[in-house]
DNA sequence: ATGTGTTCCTGTCCGC
DNA sequence: TGCGGACAGGAACACA
């Protein structure tokens, strides 16, 4: 489910309980999930401090005072509950461990952090905080679409020949970290352009002018769910999920929200995955 | 080197 | 209310 800006909310969700706090225990309930749990994971997790929570791409990254770092993705399903440690709770008051708790992390001050991933797609590993950069899963990654390494000139420099989609070129984690399928519908819609058009076909002004438009839709994203995540202790104390107004992702068949346009939002599939857009203004 | 299709896994929803 | 199929916010991998 999660893009950046779900990620960056969970992150956000999480500090309070995590941040400058020692792991007094995790719970590892199996022994992998997309790939194996890491050798004696449970061990080198307990009673380490966690020194700060980072954020790159989709992954979230737990410093700790081991000089270890436990990096965490949440794949399509994944969510981290927290329970315990609200105001008004009292310590050691969790719920039982549910369906898909896959581990489970009691924090000092009394929190209990749960991953919970149905289908699995998620991932943890460890890796010494020197090398993290460096990890398999991040090293090819490309710049933080917030950052300021992505930029008109190197985005325009990046799609330059590509035969691909610009859906296909916006969905490569290569090109820029952390876009999914909805944003990346959201961002092409904003844009006008339509995803179908070739990556390198399409002017130089316009691969430009994604660039404004992806900060501006992610940015609004994390803003939304940062003010869901006010008051993120929900029954559940699910992290991360607030109802996004989306004006052309899941919407097929609505009207086409762009000003003065009289099209329908349409939907296509493009190597395997839904695209939403409008035919009619996006070009 | 690029681009595309398959695959991992479970849950939900929709039509019959 | 059960059953089958389509589909789901990701991304590594195998293959053309």
């Amino acid at each position: 489910m999660p893009e950046l800006p779900e990620v960056e909310t969970v992150r956000r969700g999480l500090l309070p309980a995590m941040e400058g706090r020692t792991i007094l225990a995790a719970d590892i309930r199996r022994p992998d999930l997309r790939f194996p749990f890491p050798e004696r994971m449970a061990e080198r997790l307990a009673c380490a401090r966690v020194l700060g929570l980072r954020r790159r791409s989709k992954y979230i990254l737990a410093d700790l005072s081991t000089g270890e770092t436990l990096l965490v993705h949440l794949g399509m399903s994944g969510r981290m509950l927290i329970s315990g440690a609200m105001p008004g709770a009292f310590h050691h008051d969790h719920p039982a461990p549910a369906k898909h708790d896959h581990v489970v992390f009691d924090m000092e001050g009394g929190a209990r952090v749960t991953f919970n991933d149905a289908r699995r797609f998620g991932a943890m590993d460890l890796m010494a905080t020197v090398t993290a950069d460096e990890h398999w899963l991040l090293r090819e990654i490309g710049p933080e679409p917030l950052g300021n390494e992505f930029s008109e000139d190197y985005l325009v420099g990046r799609l330059k020949g590509r035969a691909m989609p610009v859906k296909a070129a916006l969905l490569d984690q290569r090109v820029v970290a952390g876009l999914g399928n909805i944003y990346v519908c959201e961002v092409l819609h904003r844009a006008r352009l339509d995803p179908r058009r070739k990556a390198g076909q399409v002017a130089a002004a316009r691969i430009a002018a994604l660039v404004p438009i992806i900060r501006e839709v992610l940015g609004e994203a994390i803003e939304a769910g940062g003010s869901s995540l006010r008051d993120y202790r929900q029954a559940d104390g699910e992290l991360g999920y607030f109802q996004h107004t989306f004006r052309v992702y899941d919407r097929e068949g609505a009207p086409c929200p762009t000003p003065g346009c009289a099209g329908t939002v349409g939907r296509i599939v493009q190597s395997g995955r839904s695209t939403f857009f409008c035919p009619r203004c996006q070009r």
